[in-house]
DNA sequence: TGAATAGTGTCTATCAGACACTATAGG
DNA sequence: CCTATAGTGTCTGATAGACACTATTCA
């Protein structure tokens, strides 16, 4: 419906005024319970979301990122911007989609590029606002979908949800919001939290004694090879466990 | 280890020179056995590439694809091209990954987009050439990893295979290379020419008589109810079966 | 001893994996 | 009656899902 009136050649093309990237950062919180003593924290997934200080969309809340530069790929980008803008570096980076739907953004011609982090509660303690935004914050999820983001950035969120709800399930990703040793109930709310449907009732037994799935999860021992435990979240001590590296392969057919 | 000394205004940004898209469109070609009458074909995984009439690359084997235009998205980009340069419509296409390596194309900064079509053998039989390429083939997959293809598109071929590999296993995909009613012997070899390793030596017992997976497939049946049965590839007719619009969600925790 | 979490015993129906076996129809 | 594919019988050990039960430690 446009411009197939025009002469057919390559130099002659529009080009893109931008290829930013876009960061959804999440992260799992942790409150611990009012009453009791030992007993397991509350947990919440978060998003990280930064006010905006200029047009476009000035004042609306908006997810980190920003301009790919000539001499970076679009990975290098979205670890930069997430240092610039939040103060966080090294972590789980992963690419999940593009959004180029014509006026997607009021500056012109942009091609984003989203991709989601996973990061642990203490490495976001430290982020920073930076000259671009008032403000960073993390807001539970759910609350963060109801707003009225920024640009496409309701879209890009919700898209963002169901990918790491997909691997936190096919994966080992829920690694990510974990110490390096954990115990089972650890890991059974990481998944809970960020996939609220999902209910095992003898998770640790199938996790631990089941062949298939042995070899994701292994028992942390000390050098005497007694098991390590912890009694951080309850009074009886529970087995510490670490990941491997192996992820299992799945299969529909078998 | 560069810019970092000019001034920071938005507006002084380069720009990219293009936001391609590359589509690697896969097809499942059927050969008959020369020796005997009703058996199975021989299958073979191939991928479409386009022999490149101008510079860069010029008379190297190249994926189609082109330049994304201002008015649409990535994806309707893909689609068009597909059509433009190879004649195809109407197939699954899949965005998987964004390639964006600075020095990536001679022709400057471009950032490409990267998708995979699973198209049926019939639906590129028609296939034709165009204004920018010389000759449009089919090539068997293993053939392709070993040229020396134009761009990174060996790269991106490799990954591309990764990817529908992937998700021959854990989705309904097969059903792109299948028609509409098929054998358990169709669906097993169709699995096996994407996935080699892929055995299971009760593959059709386990598809149909196994609860947890029962639902991806139904039996098709005449409007008495009667079973269809098909004899197309074996002196016993086989049942019929297709595929339904369910797909079963994977986990590695149980 | 109660509270809070960790973990086991045990039962049944189902499933995986292996292998031998029967079934169908054309030539 | 041979061949090529389709499909079943049957065995063992492993697993899923349910529920009741025991274990550990601190306050």
């Amino acid at each position: 419906m446009n411009d197939h009136s025009t002469t057919y050649t390559s130099t002659e093309y529009r080009t893109p005024d931008g290829a930013p990237t876009d960061i959804v950062v999440f992260t799992i919180t942790s409150t611990e319970k009012a009453g009791a003593k030992k007993s397991l924290p509350i947990r919440a997934l978060e998003v990280m979301l930064i006010k905006r200080k200029q047009w476009p969309f000035e004042g609306k809340w908006a997810l980190p990122g920003g301009f790919t530069k000539e001499t970076e790929t679009v990975r290098q980008c979205a670890e930069r911007e997430l240092m610039e803008e939040t103060g966080v570096s090294g972590v789980h980076l992963d690419y999940f989609n593009v959004y180029s739907a014509p006026g997607r953004d009021p500056r012109g011609w942009m091609i984003s590029h989203a991709f989601f982090a996973l990061v642990q509660e203490a490495y976001v303690a430290s982020r920073r606002t930076s000259d671009e935004a008032a403000d960073v914050r993390l807001i539970p999820v759910e609350e963060a979908l109801e707003m009225d983001l920024a640009f496409d950035h309701g879209t890009i969120l919700s898209d963002a949800l169901d990918k790491i709800r997909q691997h936190m399930m096919t994966t080992t990703i829920a690694r990510e919001f974990l110490p390096e040793r954990f115990t089972m109930s650890e890991l059974y709310q990481v998944i809970q939290t960020v996939v609220p449907s999902f209910q095992e009732r003898n998770f640790i037994r199938k996790i631990t004694s089941t062949q298939s799935r042995r070899g994701i999860i292994e028992e942390v021992r000390n050098a005497e090879g007694q098991p390590l435990m912890s009694n951080q979240y309850s009074q009886r001590p529970a087995q510490l466990y670490r990941f491997t590296d192996y992820t299992p392969e799945l299969s529909i057919y078998g």
